[in-house]
This record gives C-alpha cells, sequence and structure tokens, in this order.
RNA sequence: GCCCGGGUAGCUCAGUGGAUAGAGCAGAAGUUUCCUAAACUUUUGGUCGGAGGUUCAAUUCCUCUCCCGGGUACCA
C-alpha cells in the first residue's frame, strides 16, 4: 500500500522525523536551540511539527568546522529553496554569541565554535552526559529477557558465548537506559538427546567422575555424547552392509532400528516414567553439568535472575491449546492432529495426533507461565535466526488466543557463527570450545601485559588479564550487527590492536595513569575550570563526540543493538587517543591548562567505563 | 517453488535520500629527550552484485534479475 504524502511536503525530504534521536545527532548545544527558536519566530505561519528542533551533525573530516547543519532537512518546511535557507541560518549563527564562524556551504551551514561554548555545553557540567534520562519514565517497561538456553550434553561452544554476550549486554543495555530487566535462562535438560551422554555413560563410563578424572562437568558428559555418536556410527554403518536395501534411507530414519537407538529411545520413555535408575543417572549427569556451566557463566559474568528447566516445564501448553480448540482459536485435523490456521505463515500442527507436543506446544506454554510469573511489559528471547519463522507463529498463535501482551513479544535473531574452514559443526568437532577460547584470550592478554610491562611484573596480572581477555572477546562478538552472519577469525580476533575492545581499554587506561601520575606528584585537582582554554581542534572534537553519549544509548537500546554503542565507543577512544597525542596533559604549559584537560580526561573516562559497563565489559586499573 | 536475511576496498565489517562512501586488518612510509607505541600520522586500494524506475539528489526507496545463507516438520 502506497503511503500518502503530506501535500505541502511534495517529494521525499522532510518525511523523516526531525526529532528523531541518533547516533552522532546532536541536540543539545546552545546555539542550535537558539536557532531552533529563531525560526519559529521568524516563521510563525509555518505549522511546525511537535517538538520541533533543528538538529546539528557532526561536522565531516574533509570540511572545516565543529557542527554542521544539513539544511535540506527542512528548508521545505519553510517553504525555501535549501540553499537559501543555508544563507539564513549561516547569517543566524553568525551573530550567535557562541559562534566564531558560520558558513554556508551550498545547502549545509559548518559551524565553528567558541572553545568555551562547546566545552559548556557538553563536558562541563559531568552530569549533563552521563546523567542525561534516556528513556523518559513513561516509556520505562519490565522487560524478561531470555538467552543463553544451553542444552545440559555437552559444553557450551562459540555460538553460545555470542549467544551470552548477546544477551547479558542486551540485558545491561535495557537496564541502563532505564527499564527494568529481568534475565532469565531456559535450560533444555531433557529429551531425547540428553538420554545419549546418559546411555553412553551408562555402557562406557566405568563410574567416571568430574572429580575422579578431573574433567569439568559440562566436557565430561560431552565427552560420552561425541561417544555415543562414534558408537552409532559404527551401529549404523553394520547396519546398512548387513542390509543394503537400507542404504538409502537417512541416519534419523535408521535411527530406531539400531540397537544402541533403541535403547536410547527406551531410556527416554523410562525418564518419561520416572524410572528411579534413570532418573538417579539424569540428576547426577545433569549436576555435573550445572556445575560446569556455573563456571562458564561466573567467568562471563553471566546472572540470571530466574532458571527455568524444560523438565519442569515440558509438559506446559498441552491445557492451553485444549482451551484454544474450544474456543475455535485451533481446529482438530481429520487425522486427529490440532492445528493452527495462520494464512500466511502457513499451517502449524500444535498437538500431535497422539495427543503428545510439539517444541511450540511447550514454548506456548512456558510463554504465558513467564507471563505469570513475572508481568512483564514485554519479553525477549535471544535466540538464532533460524527460528524467526517459529516465533512468528508463536506470537501469532498467543495473539489468537486473545492475550494482550502478545504484541509485545520480540525475537532477537542472531546470525551464525561461521569459521574461515565453514561452518561450526558439533559432529565433526569443528566446533570452538568456550573454556578453550576464554582460557586463550586471558593467556594472549597475560602475555602481552608481560611482554610490555618490563621487569615491573604487576600483581594483579592474572585479574588484568582476565579483564582484558574477556572484554576483547565479548567486544568483538558485540562489534557486529546481531543479524549479521559473522566470521570469527581465531587468528586475527586474538589481536588486541586496531577496532578491538583493549583498544578502548586501553584510553581508560591511560587516563588512570594520568590520574595516578598526577597523585604522585601531589597535584591537586581543582573543580573550578576554565574551559576556554581548551581550544585545539582535539579537545574541542573530543566534547563534541562525548556529547553522542546519550543519543547512542537511546538509538542502541531502541533498536536492541549493542553494536551500536560499540561502534560510538571505537570513535571515542579514537578521538582521545588523537587528544593525547597533541596535547600534553601533565606537562602542559600552566596549571590551568592542566587543570582544564585532566578533568577534560576524567570525564572521557567516565564515559569510557559508563559504555564498556554497559556492554557488561571491564575497564582495567592499568594495561 | 514460496518466505526471510545478506551481496559495499584484497579480508572482516560499518554506514547513509544529500557535501569527495568509511573503519580495522593486510600492503607502503613515518612518529618515542615529552602523561603507557595495545598509540598516532601519511599512503595504496571502490562501477556500494546487475538492470530499470521514483527524485533537484539513490549505494540508501520501488520493481525486475543474478549469486550466497537460513527457513519452509506431528525435530528442537
Amino acid at each position: 500500500m502506497p503511503k500518502k504524502k503530506p501535500r505541502w511536503c511534495g517529494p521525499r525530504y522532510n518525511q523523516r522525523p526531525l526529532t528523531e534521536v541518533k547516533k552522532n545527532t546532536i541536540m543539545n548545544f546552545k546555539c542550535v536551540s537558539d536557532l531552533s527558536s529563531f525560526l519559529q519566530q521568524q516563521y510563525p505561519a509555518v505549522s511546525f511539527p511537535a517538538a520541533w528542533q533543528v538538529v546539528g551533525d557532526k561536522c565531516p573530516g574533509n570540511m572545516s568546522g565543529d557542527l554542521t547543519i544539513n539544511c535540506f532537512r527542512f528548508a521545505r518546511l519553510f517553504r525555501q529553496a535549501p540553499d537559501a535557507m543555508a544563507r539564513e541560518v549561516a547569517a543566524f549563527l553568525a551573530g550567535h554569541d557562541d559562534v566564531e564562524t558560520a558558513e554556508a556551504v551550498k545547502a549545509f551551514v559548518n559551524i565553528t565554535l567558541r572553545p568555551g561554548a562547546v566545552h559548556r555545553d557538553t563536558v562541563a557540567d559531568p552530569n549533563r552526559i552521563l546523567g542525561a534520562t534516556i528513556v523518559p519514565a513513561a516509556r520505562r517497561r519490565r522487560i524478561l529477557i531470555e538467552y543463553s538456553a544451553p542444552n545440559t550434553n555437552k559444553p557450551q561452544h562459540l555460538g553460545h558465548v555470542r549467544n551470552n554476550t548477546l544477551g547479558m549486554s542486551l540485558a545491561a543495555l535495557l537496564q541502563r537506559v532505564g527499564h527494568e530487566v529481568i534475565p532469565i535462562n531456559l535450560v533444555n535438560d531433557r529429551g531425547i538427546h540428553i538420554c545419549k551422554s546418559m546411555i553412553a555413560y551408562q555402557r562406557f563410563g566405568e563410574g567416571e567422575t568430574p572429580a575422579s578424572s578431573g574433567i569439568k562437568g559440562d566436557h565430561l558428559v560431552g565427552k560420552y555424547y561425541v561417544r555415543f555418536n562414534t558408537e552409532l556410527k559404527r551401529q549404523l554403518d553394520a547396519l546398512t552392509q548387513a542390509r543394503p536395501e537400507l542404504a538409502d534411507r537417512s541416519d534419523e530414519d535408521l535411527f530406531l532400528e539400531t540397537e544402541l537407538g533403541a535403547a536410547t529411545q527406551k531410556m527416554l520413555q523410562d525418564w518419561e516414567a520416572g524410572v528411579p535408575v534413570v532418573r538417579e543417572l539424569w540428576q547426577l549427569m545433569n549436576s555435573w553439568v550445572f556445575a560446569g556451566f556455573a563456571q562458564t557463566y561466573a567467568r562471563m559474568g553471566v546472572k540470571f535472575a530466574h532458571t527455568y528447566l524444560e523438565s519442569e516445564t515440558y509438559l506446559l501448553g498441552k491445557d492451553n491449546i485444549l482451551d484454544g480448540l474450544a474456543r475455535g482459536v485451533f481446529s482438530r485435523r481429520d487425522d486427529g492432529a490440532i492445528i493452527a490456521d495462520l494464512g500466511k505463515l502457513g499451517q502449524k500442527v500444535v498437538l500431535r495426533s497422539d495427543g503428545t507436543s510439539v517444541y511450540i506446544t511447550q514454548d506456548i506454554g512456558t510463554t504465558i507461565r513467564k507471563y505469570n510469573d513475572y508481568h512483564p511489559d514485554t519479553q525477549i528471547w535471544v535466540v538464532g535466526d533460524e527460528q524467526i519463522h517459529h516465533f512468528k507463529m508463536l506470537f501469532e498463535i498467543l495473539r489468537r488466543m486473545g492475550f494482550s501482551w502478545a504484541d509485545n513479544l520480540y525475537h532477537l535473531a542472531y546470525g551464525m557463527v561461521n569459521l574461515p574452514s565453514g561452518k561450526m559443526k558439533s559432529r565433526e568437532g569443528t566446533v570452538v570450545d568456550a573454556d578453550d577460547l576464554f582460557a586463550e584470550m586471558a593467556a594472549l592478554a597475560r602475555a602481552a601485559t608481560l611482554e610490555r610491562c618490563g621487569d615491573e611484573i604487576p600483581a594483579d596480572l592474572d585479574e588484568r588479564a582476565e579483564i582484558i581477555g574477556m572484554g576483547a572477546l565479548k567486544f568483538m562478538l558485540l562489534k557486529f550487527n546481531p543479524k549479521t552472519t559473522m566470521m570469527f577469525d581465531p587468528q586475527a580476533s586474538l589481536k588486541f590492536e586496531g577496532d578491538t575492545g583493549p583498544y578502548v581499554q586501553y584510553a581508560g587506561a591511560r587516563i588512570n595513569s594520568i590520574a595516578a601520575k598526577a597523585a604522585e606528584k601531589g597535584l591537586v585537582i581543582s573543580d573550578d575550570v576554565n574551559w576556554e582554554l581548551l581550544a585545539a581542534p582535539e579537545e574541542k572534537a573530543l566534547s563534541i563526540m562525548a556529547s553522542f553519549y546519550p543519543a547512542t544509548l537511546a538509538e542502541a537500546a531502541e533498536k536492541m543493538d549493542c553494536s551500536v554503542l560499540v561502534g560510538y565507543l571505537l570513535d571515542l577512544a579514537k578521538a582521545f587517543n588523537r587528544f593525547y597525542r597533541e596535547c600534553p596533559v601533565l606537562s602542559a604549559e600552566d596549571d590551568a591548562l592542566r587543570q582544564a584537560r585532566m578533568q577534560l580526561c576524567f570525564r572521557i573516562r567516565d564515559l569510557l567505563t559508563d559504555g564498556l559497563n554497559t556492554l557488561t565489559i571491564g575497564v582495567p586499573a592499568a594495561m
């Protein structure tokens, strides 16, 4: 359906809301808001949209100026030619107290601000940026976010690490902007795949335990999962050799034909029947896995308000389906299966003809359970993009069942992680193990730290290496837009240069070092700062970059995309490193300048720290 | 077949209806008597998959088309 355009609007400029909050958008400079007021006074006949404001952008590097006003954006509103609009804007700004020069170039006005005005409107008041309200009270929500959702048959790998990182950082981000966030996990602790490790352990385990073997619990169980698959392969090969007519049938098709497969199936039935031996083994092995996961989570900093177990929720949903059937939401097919006819999304079986659940049955039940437990305004699932269709159907079904909250369900779909060698495949052993990866990152960070610290080995070496290694890993995973199918190159990822977490951490560490040196020299830090002194282009650029922080948080939260924040922190760190290079702080020419630069540094450090913490990344005291 | 992503520098990825499309890595050349060189500076490198259309302006929006990935289960 074609959108109707407002008549005065004609062509498409100006259809974008003028108040839109975007990264690299400045709205808090006095001269810009004065410009807005001025224009409204000059053109009383114009009907302005609510909360209309001129927005400034950062001036591109190839132009001279601090800020730029793009007059294409609003020239139409005033029925003016863009260039003429620019000249009018430039004339006003040129006469403004805060402005050194304002130059109209085509439809743009490039503004060079007085240094004092730049800093006054940005970093001078420490609360102005960090304390900015991101989401107004009226729009704050109670948000339930489910992520991680591991299976208890094997240890976590890089794919889980991406999920965990995305989930915990999104939770932290949403909380940072003012929402109430409840992070939860739903562990898949039952089912045929769990029985696979159990069967293999029963047959080949010989009583091995994490304690006796020294193997972390989840890895130990994973070892038997692998063992199961090799054993199954052996049986499948034997089967097709003995009965060549089966050769063209798939492995899954032949699963129950094998002795091992049949035994696994039997074990699942025994589990459901509550056979004590099976339940005990299940309890035991799951307890090993949970202990292992707890370590992995602790190392990443993952925390949940609650962990749901599928063994406790897998029977949910059936009653809801039957209820929906009675109310005409679903229908019964000739073969007895209960289906939902979802139109464009297709037909979906929601209860099998034998009355048992399918995946979506459980999800319906669990979603309702989660709603009843927490009454959130919004539920978010961090789940891979191969389940996009599943979630669309789930949401549509809940909508049809009449749940008013079903419009506020959101699937954060993220792409797979590939390796240079191709896809990660558990069966082919090409997965990158989470714990190994953490250890490797920390070891590299440790080596790099040792290399640069000389003879003085820091007392907190291991802790520092952990913060840097984990920071590098998380940052790398968050740098990509969640939906991109990303490539993880182990070699390249283990570097700490360029667009990396350590680059940002390093900027913070440099400021820490300045603070430490200042204390050593007994310098008094004064709050009484003459910001006019910070007139270097690097100083102005740094403050202007700092001012984007609230808008960046807003955009990241709105899009539920931490990569927006990652990109910003890289820009901010880069602006700081340029400043650091050009503007000596402790050895500044005089005390007034030194004080001003120190204060600027501390404001930037606060932002870097807050930003990294919002990504669940720490900042080491020194690097 | 149908549905959903994606195709931008050698590689990995940003980005946008507006000024000369960016970053990191890789390649080339520099910077340390001075607060940390995990840094900084300069430089090489692009028909933004292809073709039409809308627009004053398209890499960005629309249509068609070609390639890649995923989905399309009484699997999870």
